[in-house]
DNA sequence: AAAGTTCATGCAACCAAGTTGCAAAGTTAC
DNA sequence: GTAACTTTGCAACTTGGTTGCATGAACTTT
């Protein structure tokens, strides 16, 4: 069942605002996840600030997670309708070294691993570097 | 069979300066990963780019590999002598919400992923967080 | 509908981590 | 000893992220 924009915010508790219509529009419309400053390269007028506090509020919310690829800016996707953003919600993520694109591979769950003892587990983020399908070509 | 400073960093075709085998030393004595800062305060007089560009060199000849355990800053920890830092050298790595140290899970393997078609595997980073032993007494 | 409250937005300025350029000091080769 | 190369130290900069604060929009209460 597809959702419109404003479902998806306030199904998440957050006030539909035209800023974040928007935010959330281009954000749907990614293939692989963006950046702070990849989102604000698509606007030509908004502010770099409310950008980041709407992200920062889609996060908290559980609209969108984010990613730590390594690269030394974070990414932000949409997480699927159902996610909790539990560690059993968690899928790996990979970054292609050649286009620099970080893809959300949400049919890969992240393999479970045995701590040590006393080693209590809150989440887990999994990261694969290579080359992408495209690329790959 | 221990090794001594110099054999460590010859072993890894690294000159062995002084300055290098302060910062060796240092890394040794380490049971957590470390960040430049932190070592940083370890020295009295020793300059932030000149250690930065010694775990660079480090790196750089897999005496050492680093860890981004998303805290916005990169750790460092010693590689295992037989060590090359390829995917099947890589262990997990652990990061505690509570003391905020990062460890190396030594014997805890990377486990392996099944990626999409046409998806090649250069290097995977796992960073699972929760609450450490120490700190879950 | 005016006044008050709350929340969102925009600008400026700041902060931390990492990084570069360059000159001085140290090391190695001849 | 001098030339060539490497390492170190200082200054300064870049980038990404973040805070403070004032303005502006929306919603409430009367």
């Amino acid at each position: 069942m597809a959702q419109n924009p404003d479902n998806l915010l306030n199904n998440r508790n957050i006030k539909p605002t035209a800023m974040r219509e928007l935010v959330l529009k281009v954000l749907t419309e990614q293939t692989t996840a963006i950046s702070l400053a990849e989102l604000e390269h698509k606007f030509h007028k908004a502010d770099k600030v409310t950008l980041f506090r709407t992200l920062k509020t889609f996060e908290e919310n559980k609209l969108i997670h984010s990613i730590d690829d390594g690269t030394g800016s974070v990414k932000y996707a949409l997480c699927t309708e159902s996610c909790q953003c539990n560690p059993d919600d968690l899928h790996v993520h990979f970054f292609c070294t050649l286009c620099h694109h970080t893809f959300c591979l949400n049919d890969i769950p992240i393999p479970s691993v045995n701590l040590p003892v006393h080693f209590n587990l809150e989440s887990i983020s999994m990261v694969v570097k290579g080359i992408c399908s495209n690329c790959k070509k």
